[in-house]
RNA sequence: AGCGGGAUGGGAUAGCCAGGAGAUUCCGGCGGGCUCAUAACCCGCAGAUCGGUGGUUCAAAUCCACCUCCCGCUACCA
């Protein structure tokens, strides 16, 4: 790994997250992609050898059970999603030097060899653990699909992750009251035995790593607390058909964290053999010739921050220069729900009928890469008319069209010092963003660029001047038309449509995408044609009727399966009872829950209910509720409930009895 | 409880890591200009004691401490 400062001789790797083979891509994951994408054009731009490689994720658990219920196998199920991306990656213009996925050739035997090398520097060690079991499929519960009490903070938590409470990752086993996720059945302990990475060993490279690691800081930050907390020695196998065999037991598979990483590196090798290592080795940065920088999503810093430079460190492969973990996304303020169709699918996007270097410049400059970001069509539409169509479109149009009409092309004249100041500036903050992996300030410099020409030419107003002062009116417009070629290059990394078309309409010749920002200054072609509108409008009927079927999608969702009915069997199944309120008092933490002790005939149980604030605390002794006393208890800011109090409508309105029924009375 | 992120003119954001002229840009408001340009563009004005308190410093939005509030992972539907 070097320190210099970009550009450097020395080969860059840029990685980008992998897509998980387990469903359709949706604007979280375009922000990824087309971030990773962006560095990875923006280095080329400033002269620095580097390419993009990532691949589709294709093992663990969750391909493999939905895959079952498709009734397909787990690789025909992921090579669908892994074909279904590389459909869209050219649509939204994300290019990968290579992109492959962990099932591959070159990837299960990379991970073997790696892991082979783990167990022979003895890193690796076998421990007996409790898993759990679904006795009634029999079958091993993967971790994603138990669900139980986290042992550290008593929250509800998921088997890999306390998902709910502390955020802590979960080892096999540690998860309290176990059950399966999938079928419900409750989830008895078996004991396996099963293999473990010493990470706990690494504490010392770990810390030296975050020390000199770039990117965003929450990648830095965030482990080191884990690190001052201990670090656990990692679960490397799972009980599972589908994945990479682990090396001398082929009953157990990789954990899908092992391959997905590694991937990385399968990717370069790919890219490497297609291409050749001379006149650059471009697998040399994974042996510390150049460097590595992952763009991830900051929901996964700890596996690209502990697990993987541990791995990589054991293995004898270089650490990464750079972890660049972006935001979340949120649409209208509120958290994208796959499961609640809560979100904007790239596909739908494209079927809007809407270019997509507006979404990339959207999705990438509305806030710092670190920062979490809303989406709404309407705010969207306020920057796409303002800054792409008012600014930048706006400045390449009005210039390249009076170039046009006035001198057919470029006039000749000699660019002004102002102009060409400006330009060298604009050049040098992107380089400045570049080294700071800031992906929005890439973004921008063509969007300032372009607003400093629309001073610049209206400060001069060149149409006056045509006709009495020739000459000057020729040097304005020369400045434009090399400005706009400056704008043209810095917006290809972030807009590579719209810079290739301008490229094109100013006559270049050669590919946009090989060229360098060493031609800012390079005068553009004589002669060219009418300059095209780059950016369309959005009007504000289309962005409200935009808004209103993203709402009625999401209601759809949300309602959906109001319309079935179940059978009296099912309602059968539920035990309503009238119960008596006996006490009741607010849970501390909360602010909407009362914890109640409820008389139901034949016992009183402990109830927590969302009715602070709804009803005095002292007025609810006494009053009868119907009760749903056989739901399964669960543990609310660590108050047991044990049932479920009845109540209608968002400000609750408790159900009571007309008549008098006595505490235990059935509900029919 | 934990971790992370945040609190900057009406709204949205930059600057904070590498402290230095009362602070960026966008949207919105008001006034003006221009007419080459996609009712786009340009100029000017109003509007912020940079969440609070204390500290370090010649100097703090920027560093430190404490506090308040917000957001995310997830929950106050059981």
């Amino acid at each position: 790994m070097s320190r210099d400062r970009y550009p450097h001789e020395d080969p860059v790797v840029v990685t980008c997250g992998l897509p998980y083979a387990n469903g359709d891509l949706h604007i979280g994951h375009l922000r990824s992609l087309v971030s990773a994408d962006i560095l990875n054009r923006a280095f080329g731009l400033i002269g620095q050898p580097s390419i993009a490689v990532s691949g589709s994720d294709m093992h663990g658990a969750p391909v493999a059970l939905n895959a079952e219920q498709e009734g397909v196998s787990p690789g025909e199920f992921a090579h669908g999603w892994h074909d279904r991306f590389q459909e869209l990656f050219p649509e939204f213009g994300i290019e990968f030097d290579n992109y492959g996925h962990t099932d591959d050739e070159t990837n299960t035997a990379l991970t073997t060899d790696i892991v082979e090398r783990l167990i022979e520097a003895d890193h690796v060690y076998e421990r007996e653990i409790e898993i759990a079991w679904d006795a009634i499929e029999e079958q091993a519960l993967p971790d994603r699909y138990v669900e139980g009490t986290c042992p550290y903070c008593g929250a509800d938590a998921r088997g890999d992750e306390c998902d709910e409470g502390c955020g802590r990752h979960l080892e096999p086993g540690e998860i309290q009251d176990p059950v399966s996720a999938v079928t419900g059945n409750p989830a008895e302990y078996r004991t396996r035995e099963h293999k473990f990475f010493r990470v706990s060993a690494f504490a010392d490279v770990l810390t030296a790593f975050l020390d000199d690691l770039e990117g965003t800081a929450n990648a830095r930050n965030q482990p080191r607390q884990w690190i001052e907390e201990g670090l656990q020695d990692w679960c490397i196998t799972r009980d599972l058909d589908w994945g990479i065999p682990y090396p001398g037991d082929e009953n157990l598979v990789l954990y899908v964290w092992v391959d997905a990483p590694i991937e990385y590196i399968s990717s370069t090798i790919q890219y490497a053999e297609r291409v050749g290592h001379d006149p650059i080795d471009w697998t040399a940065p994974w042996s510390g010739d150049g460097d590595i920088v992952h763009v991830i999503g900051r929901d996964i810093i700890q596996h690209h921050t502990v697990f993987w430079p541990a791995m990589l460190d054991a293995a004898g492969y270089a650490l990464p220069r750079a972890v660049c973990a972006h935001g979340f996304i949120t649409i209208d303020g509120e958290g994208l729900s796959t499961s609640r169709n809560r979100a904007i699918w790239a596909q739908e996007y494209l079927d809007e009928g809407f270019e997509t270097d507006p979404l990339r410049y959207y999705l990438t400059t509305t806030g710092g890469l670190q920062q979490d970001i809303d989406f709404s069509w309407e705010k969207f539409a306020d920057r796409v008319n303002g800054e792409l169509v008012g600014t930048l479109g706006n400045f390449l149009y009005r210039s390249l069209l009076f170039a046009h009409r006035n001198y057919g092309g470029t006039p000749d004249a000699k660019v002004s010092a102002e102009v060409a100041d400006r330009i060298d500036e604009a050049v040098a903050d992107f380089e400045e963003a570049v080294n700071e992996y800031n992906v929005r300030a890439i973004g921008m410099t063509a969007v300032e660029l372009s607003r400093f020409g629309n001073e610049y030419i209206q400060r001069n107003e060149p149409w006056r001047l045509v006709d009495d002062e020739p000459e000057a009116a020729a040097g304005v417009i020369r400045d434009c038309v090399q400005l706009a070629k400056a704008i043209a290059l810095l917006g290809s990394a972030t807009m590579p449509d719209v810079s290739a078309r301008v490229w094109w309409e100013l006559g270049e010749s050669t590919d946009l995408t090989e060229a360098s920002l060493d031609a800012v200054h390079e005068p553009p072609a004589s002669s060219f044609g009418a300059p095209t509108e780059q950016f369309e409008q959005l009007e504000d009927e289309l962005v409200g009727d935009l808004t209103a079927s993203l709402t009625a999608q999401i209601e759809a969702s949300v309602d959906e399966g109001s319309d079935e009915r179940v059978a009296f069997s099912t309602f059968d199944s539920l035990d309503l009872r009238i119960g008596e309120i006996r006490s009741a008092e607010p849970v501390e933490e909360a602010d909407n829950l009362l914890v109640l002790d409820v008389d139901i005939g034949d016992e009183v149980r402990q109830i927590v209910a969302g009715l602070r604030g709804h009803y005095a605390v002292e007025e609810l002794p006494g009053t009868r509720v119907v009760v749903l006393t056989n739901l399964e208890p669960k543990t609310v800011f660590g108050v047991e409930s044990d049932g479920m109090v009845l109540a209608a409508g968002d400000d609750p309105d408790l159900l009571t009895t007309l008549g008098n029924s006595e505490p235990g009375a059935a509900v029919r």
